[in-house]
DNA sequence: GGGTCAATGTGCGCAAGCGTACGGATCGCA
DNA sequence: TGCGATCCGTACGCTTGCGCACATTGACCC
């Protein structure tokens, strides 16, 4: 899965529902005038493709690869076929929509009420969840593209992160220095997001 | 169901799921310093309580009687049980929760990206499209409080539309006089989510 | 018919973020 | 080693919205 591939395209019919392994997939709203706006992130702790199961087969939102890596596929008849069968798996699964139905409430909230670098902590911590290091290969202008903001804003915010020495970043790689810090800075949104995503996928520990 | 009345509280269990018939009931986020956001709407073509069936039980939101009026009231164990049943009663479910999500979704957009006039446009129609009338009793500070904005920003941006002639209101009691000039001002969320409603839902042609 | 209170109107100063423009830095590659 | 493309830093004017303070207007109750 390499960075940037579009896993499906809004309102179109997916064939298959992926299930990142150590890659990170961005939920993604475009407008019409081009500019966009990220709504959710699933890493391995979830699945991409929900609406599948739920029954829509399509959304009006676009899944873009943010981080590459490694996924599995599966064919979505197959998963309709196990979801149908009102075991584990669905439980599972609706319990992730559920999470995930968490996260996109907390992305309306703080993006209404909370700053650029305040929603840029909170989208660093959440790609570091996802990931087994913590180095990221991102652009300013592609976060910015995900937050729904200007470049500049995220040149500054990043600088002044940088300056606080939480991050350190050149040319596409960003590092997360310390963490802790980072988790004192970011606004609730952050912890909201992953106490309940904790609550309702125990067993999903590494997310 | 009286006019704030609140159904469930943030991290309270549920014992029943209400399908309002006339009322209208907001989800809503309350941040830890008071400020809040509305994060979706339900009216007669959804259901209060989705996290009984998604497995979760609770939710970080509230949700709050924006427009008082009837509501069915199910005990949870005996939707539970008939969700168990994996017949039309869950797909229905199961579709409309993929409505919420896509409401959640643009609301996320809007709240990025459009100003305080749009979206009370966009609040103004999700209302209408909800009720049996034209007016709605809703003082402008419980919009704001809705919208997550000053309750000032409200007053200005209702103020124009009344200028416009779209609507009228005086202490508490908005009436929307020109529905179709509304909708050509308002941002295209309100489009996506209505549309998607309808795809979703298309038994429910009162929503 | 005056008092009271909630709802609305208005006017500041201020900060955050946008759009735009341009300069500088660094990497890859010929 | 030079060139071009990409990425990052910075600056300026402008708009939107915030926080605050206070004036006004209805509605309703004695």
């Amino acid at each position: 899965m390499k960075l940037g591939h579009v896993l499906y395209e809004s309102g179109v019919a997916l064939q298959h529902v992926y299930f990142p392994a150590d890659c990170i997939v961005s939920l993604l709203y475009v407008m019409e005038n081009g500019a966009s706006a990220e709504i959710a992130v699933v890493g391995n702790e979830g699945m991409v493709g929900i609406s599948l199961f739920m029954g829509g087969e399509t959304t009006p939102s676009r899944a873009v690869v943010q981080s590459a890596g490694y996924a599995y596929r599966l064919k979505g008849e197959l998963l309709k076929a196990e979801f149908g069968r009102s075991g584990a798996t669905q439980h599972l699964l609706l319990r992730y929509t559920q999470a995930l139905l968490t996260q996109m409430a907390q992305t309306a909230v703080c993006n209404r009420h909370h700053t650029v670098e305040q929603q840029l902590c909170r989208w660093l911590l959440l790609s570091l969840d996802r990931l087994s290091d913590n180095n990221l290969t991102m652009t300013q202008e592609l976060i910015a593209n995900m937050l729904g903001v200007r470049r500049e804003g995220v040149t500054e915010a990043a600088g002044r992160l940088q300056a606080s020495g939480l991050i350190s970043y050149s040319r596409g790689r960003i590092t997360v220095l310390d963490r802790p810090r980072l988790e004192r800075k970011v606004c609730e949104c952050y912890a909201v997001v992953k106490k309940e995503s904790d609550r309702l996928l125990p067993d999903m520990t590494a997310s």
